[in-house]
DNA sequence: AAGCTGGAAGAAGTC
DNA sequence: CGGACTTCTTCCAGC
């Protein structure tokens, strides 16, 4: 996919740009007055602060830039650097990267509005904003907004900037999984070379990461001390946010385990993390978690940031863990002596996989670890265990996999129920998920003729319209008795309790998951974690994650992956929002007038079914409620008569979304529709429930996705967001994870040019057909080791949830090798590659901005309220307190929809670049696009604009 | 007796 | 800032 992204890049000289004071303002006076209120707005208003404004001077030729460096210090604006050294002034500067007085200007208080600029607002701000902001003062304007600080080279992010949860690490041990977030390579051998940055600081722990994971396994971490299992909870060392109790003390519970009214704030039965039971003061624990993450993560930006926490002090860290948490973490001790399990040691791991593991837990193995298996004793398999797909390239979970490669494909013959409740520790098992025909979910794998046996790999992976990756709130959980025919044990795999499951070839490759659970992490404990990002609040959608990796002759391994639906996993959820599973088609003529049935539950009579079309920006365009035959009312059904589209004159299909709505907050997800011209044809949505498994599953292995990401952009030219967005799967039922081709070449290089050097942000320049608005694409920062030479081992992890102009995600199998020694080039591949989602092939990118994943009845909901409360607070002339609460509402918005705006700011006069959207309210224009990023995380995207390659341009991402 | 379920109370978060 | 409402987490009881 060349033509993905032909990154070219600038040499981004931050050095000269971050300065200086004094600025004046430049064109983009609003920029300085801007950052310096928003500090201070965000400041006052949370911890955190996203801030970054970015002075990307471009020039051609020189690509990679990525974030990788956050500042630790709370720094108003973070200086960001590039990967390419000489320009590096940032790193140069050593001292205090990130202490710009201005963004705007320039280290010799030349104005920096020559430079475009990129801001990055949470979703739905700018429109809102621009129409409101445009009547205010600059000033105001500026005041109003909450910036996110960039990394820079010397930090990892400012501690200020971080909500208590997450620090400085861009991923924790539980996390790791994600590695794309992060925006490094997940390592499996944990090898201190893949990251060429490796500090020493980290260095000599190289192998720590094991050493948080044997907290988690350690005999200590008694499960007995802790009804938990989970593994945040063992993993990290977690602070316990403040606001929300975080011991079952906390919530409802009011005795602790041995009966005793729970008076202890800070006891935590279900905290044992890491943490000895000696109590020793837990931000050692969290230290000693710390490294491992990084070094896994590669990340050099973390490790600098541990570095300077470990230099400048301890305290900075244990600031940044909440009071309470630390407090808690101390107070470990006495709750793990307060239940006594029969039996013991309970392993920390699982709750119900005990029986698995006679012993006392081992502590991880680094070995072992690099081969994403933890170290367990023994199999009491009734199967011959297969051979472990021991390789250190094993991808890492939120690898976007596909279902099918050459002759094999990974299908889910039945699909689980859309709904299960999942369990808390503090509860007992939920029992296994169910399918909708009462039986269990079904496994299968085709076009494998060997006799030996494989594993089938489970875990509990994400449903929103990111990418696929684990779920941080659910764990899947391993059920056993006598119902359950299905033998499987637990394993742990970047922290991420995964489920192996045998694949017998006796049994036709098929495998009935009877025998898994899912499991429900407090919200708080997750939150707190570090580098977590993602808010469990509205966050209950989860999908079954099944992976096979077959070894090939060639010493290669082929991995699948196939996703199941969507499962809500919320009691109320469950019994009150209206969820669709199914619908009858997904496209038709702009005159509309047809049937749509759509199957799901919940529907009440009184159900509504809304048609929406929304810009890139979040605005609605369109919207009509389609008429709905109450005559033939079902729970489980609605008849909707397709709405005509606003405009019957349409050259070229166009995305809106529809959703059912039973009421105030209790709407469905937004379900993809497609408007057609006139005369294209309509194409049916194939059922593929469990009445169907066999139809479903191979039409899910396959047919050819209604549209993929990639052939919608180009129909959709001037819509960044597809671009976008487009990447990005949405949950969509019979999904399956199509395949990035991990072994074909011909990706930029760009990525890995300059690796090797302290990147911060990237601009990449997409030429783009001379139709298309130039994209502004959003991207995890590229892990710095991943092109370096010490990258070669590490191939896999990295993966951008970026956008990839072309290239289908199913084009070829995914191979990798099952050796170490993937080349740079294969690591970056799955970067560049589009991320194919389960859903990617058979779901439309992601609608723009509007997408903003309605339907957890919050977010999307919600935004309007929220937004005229905006449109108020600016006209009010924006007090400090409105501008409090708007930065904060913007905050929860990107937290919540994981979407930022990014517009490209210039000067004055627009530059001959290919903005389409110039955003006349502040200084020149720009591009406004919808950009899917982890929230909080902003540091960790990849910009890439079009912008002419001669401007310098300078980046202000706001949040 | 243990596990699975459904329901709901009460705390925390959000509007 | 406070009330109303929503969501989360825990607990209870029945099967």
């Amino acid at each position: 996919m060349q033509n993905s992204c032909l990154h070219v890049f600038s040499k981004f000289n931050f050095g000269p740009l971050v300065p200086s004071a004094g600025g004046k303002k430049t064109g983009l006076h609003s920029f300085a007055p801007l950052v310096t209120n928003m500090k201070s707005a965000e400041e006052d208003a949370f911890s955190y602060t996203p801030n970054v404004t970015l002075s990307l001077p471009i020039s051609m030729g020189n690509p990679c830039l990525s974030t990788q460096y956050h500042n630790l210090q709370s720094s108003p604006i973070v200086p960001v650097s590039s990967c390419h050294q000489a320009g590096y002034g940032l790193h140069n500067n050593g001292g205090a990267p990130g202490y710009y007085l201005t963004p705007n200007l320039r280290a010799n208080g030349a104005p920096a509005l020559e430079s475009p600029r990129i801001e990055i607002t949470a979703y739905g701000q700018f429109p809102e904003d621009e129409m409101e902001e445009s009547s205010l003062p600059i000033a105001k304007r500026v005041n109003s907004i909450v910036t996110l600080t960039l990394p820079n080279a010397d930090g990892y992010r400012d501690p200020s900037c971080l909500s208590p949860a997450s620090s400085l690490s861009s991923r924790s041990c539980n996390s790791e999984a994600s590695s794309y977030e992060s925006g490094f390579s997940y390592n499996y051998d944990n090898s201190p070379q893949n990251s060429p940055w490796q500090s020493p600081c980290v260095s000599p722990k190289g192998s720590s990461s094991l050493h948080s994971c044997t907290h988690t396994t350690s005999p200590r971490h008694s499960p007995s001390t802790s009804p938990r299992a989970s593994i945040a909870d063992e993993s990290w060392p977690v602070p316990h946010r403040g606001s929300r109790p975080s011991s079952p003390c906390g919530g409802k519970r009011k005795y602790s385990f041995n009966g005793a009214p729970c008076r202890h704030p800070s006891y935590s039965p279900g905290h044992s993390p890491a943490v000895s039971p000696q109590g020793s003061p837990k931000i050692i624990a969290v230290d000693d978690a710390w490294p491992p993450n990084t070094n896994q993560y590669t990340n050099s930006a973390i490790v600098a940031a541990i570095n300077a926490l470990t230099t400048d002090g301890v305290v900075d860290l244990s600031d940044s863990v909440p009071v309470k948490s630390r407090k808690t973490s101390l107070e470990h001790s006495p709750a793990m002596s307060l239940k006594v399990e029969p039996g013991g040691e309970e392993p920390g791991l699982g709750e119900a996989n005990q029986d698995d593991y006679p012993g006392p837990r081992l502590p991880f193995k680094k070995e072992n670890y690099c081969g994403g298996f933890l170290d367990v004793p023994q199999h009491p398999y009734p199967w011959s265990k297969p051979k472990p797909y021991i390789s250190p390239s094993l991808p890492a979970l939120d690898w976007q996999l596909p279902s099918c490669s050459g002759p094999y494909s990974l299908q889910m013959e039945v699909q689980p129920k859309s709904h299960h409740r999942a369990h808390y520790e503090t509860e007992g098992s939920r029992g296994a998920v169910k399918a909708l025909s009462g039986g269990h979910p079904v496994v299968q794998l085709y076009g494998y003729m060997e006799s030996e046996p494989l594993t089938l790999q489970l875990f509990i992976g994400t449903a929103d319209d990111r990418l696929l990756r684990p779920h941080a709130f659910y764990q899947v959980h391993r059920i056993t008795g006598k119902t359950v025919s299905t033998a499987s044990h637990e394993v742990l795999q970047s922290n991420t309790k995964v489920l192996e499951i045998p694949l017998l070839p006796e049994n036709n490759m098929r495998a009935i998951i009877d025998c898994a659970g899912i499991l429900k992490l407090r919200n708080s404990d997750i939150e707190l974690r570090k580098g977590e990002t993602d808010i469990g609040r509205k966050n209950t959608r989860v999908r079954m994650v099944f992976r096979v990796h077959i070894n090939q002759p060639n010493g290669r391994t082929v991995s699948l992956q196939a996703a199941s639906n969507p499962i809500e996993c919320s009691q109320r959820s469950a019994q009150e929002l209206p969820l669709v599973e199914k619908q009858s088609v997904d496209s038709s003529p702009a005159t509309g007038g047809k049937t749509l049935v759509l199957s799901g539950h919940n529907f009440l009579p009184d159900s509504k079914v809304v048609f929406v079309e929304k810009a890139q920006d979040g605005h609605h365009l369109w919207e009509t409620e389609a008429k709905v035959d109450k005559d033939s009312f079902k729970s489980t059904t609605l008849l909707v008569e397709i709405p005509p589209y606003r405009n019957q004159r349409i050259s070229s299909p166009v995305q809106v979304n529809f959703y059912v709505c039973n009421g105030k907050r209790k709407r469905s997800q937004y379900q993809r529709f497609t408007y057609l011209s006139p005369n294209v044809p309509i194409i049916k949505t194939e059922p593929n429930d469990d009445y169907e498994p066999q139809r479903a599953s191979r039409l899910a292995a396959h047919s050819k996705p209604y549209y993929s990401p990639l052939g919608v952009a180009p129909s959709v030219p001037a819509d960044p967001g597809h671009c976008l967005v487009g990447g990005y799967p949405s949950p969509s039922p019979s999904s399956s994870p199509k395949l990035h081709d991990l072994s074909t070449a011909g990706y930029p290089k760009c990525l890995s040019g300059g690796q090797s050097h302290h990147a911060a942000v990237s601009m990449a320049v997409h030429p783009g057909s001379p139709d298309h608005a130039p994209l502004v694409m959003l991207q995890p920062p590229v892990a710095p080791h991943l092109g370096s030479p010490a990258a070669g081992g590490c191939s896999h992890g990295y993966r951008p949830p970026a956008l990839y102009p072309n290239g289908s995600p199913c084009s070829s199998p995914v191979s990798h090798p099952s050796t170490p020694g993937a080349g740079p080039e294969a690591a970056f591949r799955p970067s560049l590659q589009p991320p194919a989602g389960p859903a990617h092939c058979l779901s439309t990118p992601a609608p723009g901005p509007g997408q903003e994943q309605p339907p957890h009845p919050a977010a999307g909901g919600q935004q309007p309220p929220r937004a005229a409360r905006h449109r108020q607070a600016g006209a009010a002339g924006a007090g400090p307190d409105i501008l409090r609460r708007r930065a904060r509402a913007w905050v929860r918005d990107v937290r919540r929809q994981g979407l930022l705006f990014v517009r490209l700011l210039f000067p004055a006069e627009p530059p001959p670049c290919r903005c389409r959207h110039w955003d006349r309210g502040v200084g020149g224009g720009g591009l406004l696009a919808p950009v899917p990023v982890t929230p909080m995380r902003c540091q960790d995207v990849f910009l890439s604009a079009a912008v002419p390659p001669a401007l310098p341009l300078t980046v202000a991402i706001t949040v």
